[in-house]
DNA sequence: CCTAAGTCCTTGTCCCGACAACCATTCTGC
DNA sequence: GCAGAATGGTTGTCGGGACAAGGACTTAGG
């Protein structure tokens, strides 16, 4: 292994702080949702995106594509989801290898029913603790990880 | 529930991002680790947090609270480390009911030889794609957060 | 003291995510 | 057209983390 530059204390005391948000960060997000509403963080993420699409119609692999996730991962969770009765799998017409997965009624009520939970939190943890100079700078930092950590900008959507 | 303002589009655009870095950027650090350490992210985290303690030792509960988490899940990971040879427990001399968990020089040797590769996936991924004033601005950033997540860093999750 | 409550840690169980193997369909080159 | 590659999804298995319960020890109160 090559030496790698050893880092500076500015920068050691942000990446340590950067590193615990990131794993204390989920951990409020999915008990919150999964004590109000019965989800996991992602489940909601999942029905969230149905409910943005047009007609709450997403084809698996777009769908997995905007919740950074794997094909396999989000099989399995319209699979509970579809047992739940929240979303539906319809063969695609134009691809028959294809599967749409489409956001059912229950599901959009569960949406619009705990959103405004999910939104508190990210409120209360995130965007109401900063000014809004450095919700720009958070943006902007964001964008460039995810340049590195998504280089194909597999995900759409980002208004 | 109560109403909740909506996010403005600079803020919503903020959060989409931090949220995929969130989730995207431990699969990055994990496998890193594990294809080249054969180390979880978090079984690394013990080790070296163990690394840069006094006589390569700490408690277990305080181990748990530098790597920000939980005793029952740090004892698994104990023990998981202790099965490869590179953690072993001692009891504390102390408090009878508390138990020491200490670097071995395998354990100590491990760390050296991973955390090269570690660090270079941290500057890769972050630090070296921000400049200085941005490194600067994610430390407040996060330092903010923390205080939300962590009150007085003497979390534990309590029922 | 001696009992009750609190602290420190371990263990067992369940669920979710990663990974690999697999099947079905569509595309490509010749 | 047709063989082989590529694409789109699903399923099975395995390992790690959350949570609950319990065991061992210590401290506090009368």
């Amino acid at each position: 292994m090559d030496r790698v530059e050893w880092l500076t204390p500015e920068q050691l005391r942000a990446w340590i702080r950067f590193e615990s948000v990131v794993e204390l960060l989920p951990a409020v997000l999915d008990s919150q949702l999964h004590r109000d509403a019965q989800l996991t963080h992602f489940e909601y993420l999942v029905m969230a995106k149905l409910s943005e699409s047009p007609d709450h119609v997403l084809r698996m692999t777009a769908l997995a594509a905007t919740t950074n996730s794997t094909l396999p991962r989000l099989s399995h969770v319209v699979s509970r989801l579809e047992a739940r009765g929240y979303v539906e799998r319809v063969p695609c017409p134009s691809d028959r290898r294809a599967t749409n997965a489409h956001l059912t009624e229950s599901g959009w009520a569960k949406v619009v029913e705990s959103a405004p939970g999910h939104l508190r939190t990210v409120r209360e943890h995130v965007i109401d603790l900063l000014t809004d100079e450095q919700v720009g700078q958070l943006d902007d930092i964001m964008a460039v990880l995810i340049q590195k950590l998504d280089p194909e900008n597999s995900l759409r959507r980002l208004p």
